[in-house]
Parts: C-alpha cells; structure tokens; sequence
RNA sequence: GCCCGGGUAGCUCAGACGGCAGAGCAGCUCACUCGUAAUGAGCAGGUCAAGGGUUCAAGUCCCUUCCCGGGCUCCA
C-alpha cells in the first residue's frame, strides 16, 4: 500500500468482499470513518453494519440526514443534537416561529429523507478551529454552545460532517462513507424534549426513528415492539379485569378488582411467609404522621417535593409518609436494645403515598400509592458484612421464586452531595461490595450516583422480552442513626451506634405485578393465577360431575369452577385460554363413567384424555406447591389460533 | 409541569363537506346440548370527557377545563 491511503482503499484491494460491506472502521481502537488516511503500522479493523457500532452509525448517519431533511423543509430551523440510542435516534429541532410538528409531518420528513439518500451525497469530514467553528455555526445558537463548551475544555479543533453544500453538522463522527448506504430507516413519533432535559431551557422539537442494516432487521425489531405492546400490563389487566385507575380517585391511584387484589394478596402472602422464615418481624405503622417526624427524619428537607401536601389538624400537619423508615426507627427506639437483640429485622408491607409529576405516571410501573414490602434492619457493625450478603441471596432467591431469573446488580457510591463521615462511607460501600462480591451476581459499580445519605446496591432483572427493570434496592443509611441517635448497648456495656440497612425486595408490590405481568404476557404462574382450574362439562348432564371434579379441587386446596354447559364446549375453552388459565379439564361421557377428566395444561398443543381425577389434582396441587414458572411464550405465538 | 397524539356503548373502533349516533365483541333473554380457541335468533346498551361559543342545525368548526397515551440529557 503506498503511504497515505485510506482505509476504503485498503478494503478496495483487500479483494475481501464481506469488508466491501464496511461503514465504518476501528483503526488503532477508535471508531474512525473509512476516509480516514493510515500511517504505516496502524491497527485496522472493519466494521460491518450488523453490528452494534455499525448500527450505532447508520443511525447516527440517519440522524443527520434526518436534520438535513428538516433543515431544508422549514428553513432557519435551530439543530438541537441528533444522538444515536438504544434501539433507534432522535434530533432536537427548534422549528422557527415556533412552529410544532404534528405526526402528519413525519411522512414529508420521510419521503425527503428517502430523496437525500437516493442522491448518495458523501458524507465529507472537516476539521477547524474552535474559533472557527462558532462562525461555521453562526445560525445554529445551540452548536455555538456546545462548542463554547468544547472551547472550555481546551478542545483545538471541533470536526463537523458535511454531505451537501447547503448541510453541515457539528459532529464527532464516525458516519457512513455517502448516505446511499442508508435507508432501512423509520421515523416513529414526535415528542416535546427540553434542551439538555432542563425545563427551564427552551423547549425543542424531537423526531424519533429507528434504522437497521436490513429490511428484515428493521421488520423484526418493529415486530418485538408490538410484543412489548400486546404484553403492555395496562392492556393485560383491562381484559383480565385486574384493576383500573378511576379519574375519580385521580391520577397514580389504582383500584384492584378481585382477581387483580387476589394476586396481589398471593403476593404478599407469598412474601409475608419468606420474611417470617428469615428472621424477619412484622411490623405496622399508620399512613400518616406528624410533621415533626418527617422533620426529624430529614423528608421534609429532602422529599418534600415528592410529598402530598399536608393536611392540618387539631393546630398540627400531617403528612401521607412517602416512606416506612421513620416509622420503623420509633419502633427501634421504643426503648434501649441491647447488642443480643441485634440484628433486628424489621418488615412491613407499608404502603406509601408519594406525589409523581402527573407526566411520569405510568400504570401500575409509576404510581402515586404504592405498597413497599419494605424492611429495615438494625445491626452492629460486626455484622453489617454478613447482613449484607445473606440479604442479596434471600433477594435472589425470592425473585428466581418468581421464575426471573436474569438479574445484575448495580453499586452506587458516594456523590459530591453526601453527608456522613467519609469513613463510614468507606466501610458502608465496602461491605456492599464484598457481599456482592460473595453472592457471585453480575454488578457494575456507578461511581457518585449514590443517594446523599446512602451508598446502595439496585437489583435489576431482565425480562422474558429482554428489558431491563430496577426492583429490588438495598442502601447502607448513614444519616437516620444519627439524625435519631439511635444506639444499642454492646458486650461491654457502652452505648453505640447500629448500623440500618433499608431494602425493599419486590421494589413495589404493584410494580413487581407489572413487571410479572409483562414478563409472563399475563399468563402468571399456576400459583399466582387467580383461577388455576376450570372444569368444563360437555353436556348439561354432565354438570353434575363437572361440580363434583370441580368441589375436589377446592377441597385439595386449589382455586377451581366448574362451568355450564350453556354454551359450545368450544367457545367455553376459548374463553378460558383467553383468560389464560393453566388447567382446562372437560369432563364427558366418557369421563363420568370412569372418574376421568380431558386435561388441557396451558400451552401444550394437545389435551391428554383419560387424565384419572386424583392424578390430575396432583399433578396441579403439585405445580401450585411448588411454585412451577409458566413456561414463556410469545404472545404471538399465544395467539397464533386466530384471535 | 411542558410538547405531540387522543377521549364516541363495558371493550376494540367506524362516523367526507356540519344535517335523525353506528359495527364487532362483551351483557341479557330464548332456542340449541355440543369432546378442546367464536351455535343461532332476539333484546337492551350513549349527557359523543365537561363547560362555553359560531350556526337554522355541532360527535364534527372555535375557545376553556378535565382525563388518558407517548416523550422530556444513553450528551457534538
């Protein structure tokens, strides 16, 4: 190779046909465009676009054709920034004159985007001085500002893209060679975004898409956000008849139906009878308090804004508590503790009330009345390591109870605003770390983003679909101790401080149910299903022994009908798998002669005829015993029998 | 809170241009008595989110309010 050439003319006598495909490449470990000129030695390598960085570009690349679609449709229009995300890209627009785009526009957008990439401009890299890129961008404030920035930073140069005469973008690249390799592209919907996410900068125009490196890679993904949509837990408890959110009772506030409080109680059950075989106490605390509680606690310093606003009575305020923990502490203070009292743990299924901006409320993931099953624990330091890592193996294991079973952990350690001791920071984060350390769980470490008094450890799960959600959360409190001044006496007859560890493990019970909804399409396991078995004669005279199959399952502990044979057997099953429950047993001729029923298991294709009546209750008592996860399906593939 | 999109029967939705509010499912009644994802007929069901305005006439056009959904720093 003569000296100096690029990377696209290395490719081009390559003779390597798959590296023809290349957008991009890594040269020397950076993500470089294939323009880039090598020095002899330089390390090369190509990167395809079926692959996370390639698809990183090609949206990226998308992004700026995106900008240059809009620039041109509504001149003097301000660019924001046009990032690449998970799964797709936005740009932030301020349009001029104020003007808002509608989803109407989205098409117009589309069909010039599709036109730039058909005119296969190149997109050309350019280099200049920070003093010369503010005059480059001298009609685009926000660029300005981001290179007043770099300016700050003792950046020299700033690069920008350019793919026509007229289209030129701040940008760090790297981009697709011409935006002829671009296409397989959608633009999803419009959303208002501030500038930098501060509300009180103006706010911007943001168009959102998605592009892939194929037609068939763009399909799929379209298609797994439809799953997520047929899995929504607002769409599954509207047609399980779970709960719903009355405008009467307002914003945030769920009403449970009875199947939907039926799973919740099996949950909370379920959850209760864990922590009273863990050494955990029950305690109950009332939803209101003073606000001198929540002074001393600190909430009213620090959560005030996530507070409802107090109510007056008899000359004090009360308060909604948006937490137990204060709660828990008069407990523990009640009177002194001594070190054999310790560890002492606290749980309680508290509902809590906390005031969401009416824009974040989201179902039963983001409510304004939550129950926590929430617990707090008082130790010595002697015993905070050991209290640590038994609590990340008892949260595991309730969850994996759950049939969930992908989790990674997340540490968070002291931030800038913190208040403490530096020391027992120290100790707090270190003994979090070692228990995640010991329990063997994946865990990233987020350094500062800790709570001001508290460093923590947040559980999150994945999903059947493959998202990500934050449940269970653990935190080392350094501030409610003192700010109590609590203490326990040790062996040698002194006063000291205890340690508390907060920790919630479902998160919310309300969220968890989401989260198990979704994750199960709303096909929960045998033991939370809010009917477990139906018993379905063929005829009317077969009712009788429907009944009779149907009364031996409750008396064998199980959550059993017996349905009328009022309609086709047909429809009656239909019904039934719509509403997902996990035994079906149709009872006929045949079986009343020979106390045996058809079993039809949820998701098996066929029914077993012959099932003998005990064996079939086995069989579910069994399942409902131990607590079996539904196997996980698609919900396409759920419903693929023509619904 | 702010931007965009919505609010029509219990649910899902249709209702150019302003001219007597519709369908499917669910519900109820009757008939059918059936072996694994929709039997048939009939009946009932609505302050078109609320309030105001324009008009001979408003679900439809305008204004206000309420509620719901999506989004609101994965940083050039």
């Amino acid at each position: 190779m003569p000296k100096g050439s690029s990377v696209a003319e290395l490719i081009a006598v390559s003779g390597d046909d798959l590296a023809k495909e290349a957008i991009v490449a890594v040269v020397n470990g950076r993500a470089s465009d294939l323009s880039t000129k090598l020095q002899h030695g330089d390390e090369v390598e190509v990167v395809l676009p079926a692959s996370d960085l390639g698809r990183e570009v090609l949206r990226h690349s998308t992004a700026h054709v995106l900008a240059q679609a809009v620039l041109t449709l509504w001149p003097g229009t301000r660019l924001g920034i046009g990032p690449a995300i998970e799964d797709g890209f936005y740009y932030d627009f301020e349009l001029p004159e104020g003007r808002r785009f509608s989803d109407a526009d989205l098409e117009s957008i589309e069909t010039r985007m599709r036109s730039i990439i058909a005119e296969d401009q190149p997109f050309e890299r350019e280099e200049h001085l920070v003093t010369d890129g503010a005059a480059l961008f001298q009609d685009q404030p926000f660029k300005q500002e981001i290179i007043a920035e770099l300016k700050s930073t003792e950046e020299e140069i700033v690069t920008a893209y350019r793919n026509s005469r007229s289209f030129v973008d701040l940008c760090r690249g790297p981009h697709v060679p011409s935006t002829g390799r671009l296409g397989h592209f959608k633009l999803l919907r419009v959303a208002g975004a501030y500038w930098r996410g501060d509300e009180n900068k103006p706010q911007l125009q943001r168009v959102y898409g998605t592009a892939f490196e194929s037609e068939e890679a763009l399909n799929e993904h379209l298609r797994r956000v439809k799953e997520a949509e047929l899995r929504d837990h607002r769409k599954l408890a509207t047609e399980l008849d779970l709960f719903h959110f009355p405008s009467e009772v307002g914003g945030g506030l769920a009403v449970f139906h009875p199947k939907g409080a039926l799973i919740r109680y099996l949950m909370e059950d379920f959850s209760m009878s864990r922590h009273l075989a863990s050494g955990y106490q029950p305690v109950w605390t009332p939803h209101v308090a003073k606000s001198s509680l929540f002074d001393k606690s600190g909430h009213l310093k620090w959560y005030a804004e996530n507070m409802y606003p107090p109510m007056e009575m008899e000359g004090a305020s009360y308060y909604l508590k948006p937490m137990n923990c204060p709660m828990h502490i008069l407990i523990y203070s009640s009177h002194l503790r001594s070190y054999k009292e310790l560890p002492m743990r606290l749980f309680e299924l508290g509902t809590v009330y906390r005031f969401e901006r009416s824009g974040v409320l989201h179902g039963l993931a983001r409510v304004r009345g939550l129950t926590q099953d929430d617990a707090h624990i008082f130790c010595t330091p002697d015993q905070l390591e050991d209290e640590l890592s038994s609590l990340i193996n008892f949260v595991i294991d309730t969850l994996r109870t759950f049939g969930l079973n992908e989790f990674e952990a997340e540490l968070s350690t002291r931030p800038d605003k913190f208040v403490g001791d530096e020391r027992d920071w120290e100790i707090a984060t270190s003994a979090l770390e070692r228990a995640l350390l010991a329990s063997g769980i994946d865990y990233s470490v987020s350094e500062g983003a800790g709570a001001f008094y508290a460093p923590k450890v947040d559980v999150h799960l994945k999903d059947a679909i493959g998202r990500r959600w934050q449940v269970s959360t653990l935190q080392v409190d350094l501030q409610l101790p003192v700010r109590f001044d609590l203490h326990y006496v040790g062996e040698d007859n002194e006063r000291h401080r205890p340690y508390m560890i907060h920790r919630a493990l479902f998160g919310s019970v309300e969220r968890f149910l989401a989260i198990l909804l979704e994750h199960y399409a709303g096909a929960l396991p045998t033991w939370l299903s809010p009917t477990q078995l139906v018993v379905l004669p063929v005829r009317q005279d077969h009712e009788e022994y429907a009944a009779l199959v149907a009364n031996q399952a409750v008396g064998a502990g199980l959550r059993a009908t017996a349905s009328k044979a009022d309609e086709p057997l047909g429809s009656r099953i239909r019904r039934a798998k719509l509403e997902r429950i996990p035994y079906l047993a149709v009872v006929g001729e045949e079986d009343v002669d020979a106390g045996t029923v058809g079993l039809t298991i949820r998701g098996a294709s066929k029914p077993r005829r012959g099932v003998r009546v005990e064996d079939m209750l086995t069989t579910v008592a069994l399942d409902n015993a131990n607590r079996q996860p539904t196997p996980l399906v698609s919900r396409e593939e759920d419903s693929s029998g023509g619904i």
